[in-house]
DNA sequence: GTTAGCATGTAAGGAGTTACATGATTTT
DNA sequence: AAAATCATGTAACTCCTTACATGCTAAC
């Protein structure tokens, strides 16, 4: 059985990667304290995700250069060609693909990225949201049942919410990435 | 292969065909449109399912009794089994069964349900909230990562929110349950 | 008379999960 | 010495999707 594709995973892998070296049972605490706030990954799912991406060139593992006593654990690092594959992952982003689980995960990368990205990104999160908020408005009184207009009702609300913010971060983003006036930004 | 289980999409299929029967086709559009707030489902998922909710029992199918030059549709009923199913599933209801996806389901059921089923998966939906609110904050400044950080924020604030409605239905579920004497349990 | 939508399916695959198996190391 | 937790995996399964196959029927 090749070429499991495990999208977010992978693509969660990439990120971390990306900052840091690291062995799998790490690799699994960070993606589940830091990216995992919407969900949890299994080693049944990354590890055989790592082993993929190892037959792709992707990743590359070194034994840990340890002190004396401790077995060497597994490290995966990022190769030049993992780079470029998250390059070209990030590059593809489209609304459709910021449903979200996805968004949760471009936006931890958001640190190394640049500003076009990041503007592509939050746009194409936006552009889901408003689809999703039209086609619920699209159907107002179709069902006569209370619950299920009320949980309608919250549910739009909530997505005019995650829009508003998306605005905000938006409008931010923007007033730090055009330099009109000479305002010496933070980092990169 | 036998029994697929189909969770979600077998709850959605009980809680619409005990309203009233229906065929595959309406049983989608129905599904995407109503109950499909969150997510749609297939023909690919939906026909292996009824054919397995067949087998088990929980529905009949019957040749639609249609007019004249009309081919006859496969219209799905509720089997007493599987009215017994449906109640068995709604009666395990945990917060542990209160995701997103599922909490959808259980909501639109809610016209059908009575009082203190109702509540019990309102409160369930808030245990749940409860916990992944916690374990948002239970990492607070670990990331230096400002854009994470932001992102949790305001993952807690729209969980806080989703708290706050909850409260607000349980509040009206219990005005409207039981002011008056404890009636012996009439089915709704 | 051809597109669009109604209607019912199957086969293969995707992206995970749970449960299992095993052993090393640290903490109590 | 027992229990917890670190660490690395595999096998079987789940629940759903996409793509495919097929034919009917209504509308333009």
């Amino acid at each position: 059985m090749g070429a499991r594709r495990t999208r977010v995973l992978e693509l969660a892998v990439l990120g971390l990667l990306y900052e840091t070296p690291l062995h799998g049972y790490g690799l699994r605490k960070r993606l589940n304290s830091e990216l995992g706030v919407f969900r949890a990954f299994s080693y049944g799912s990354l590890y055989p995700c790592l082993k993929e991406m190892l037959r792709q060139g992707h990743i590359s593992q070194h034994p840990e250069e340890t002190g004396f006593g401790r077995r060497p654990r597994i490290v995966y690092r990022l190769t030049e060609a993992g780079h470029e594959h998250l390059h070209g992952m990030l590059a593809d982003v489209t609304p459709a693909a910021c449903d979200d689980e996805c968004f949760g995960v471009y936006f931890a990368l958001f640190g190394h990225a640049r500003s076009d990205l990041r503007l592509r990104i939050l746009h194409g999160r936006r552009d889901r949201l408003l689809s999703r908020l039209e086609e619920l408005r699209s159907r107002p009184s179709h069902t006569a049942d209370d619950y299920l207009r009320e949980l309608r009702r919250h549910g739009a609300e909530s997505v005019e919410r995650e829009i508003h913010w998306l605005d905000e971060l938006i409008a931010r983003e923007q007033r730090s990435a055009a330099p009109s006036p000479p305002q010496p930004g933070s980092p990169g």
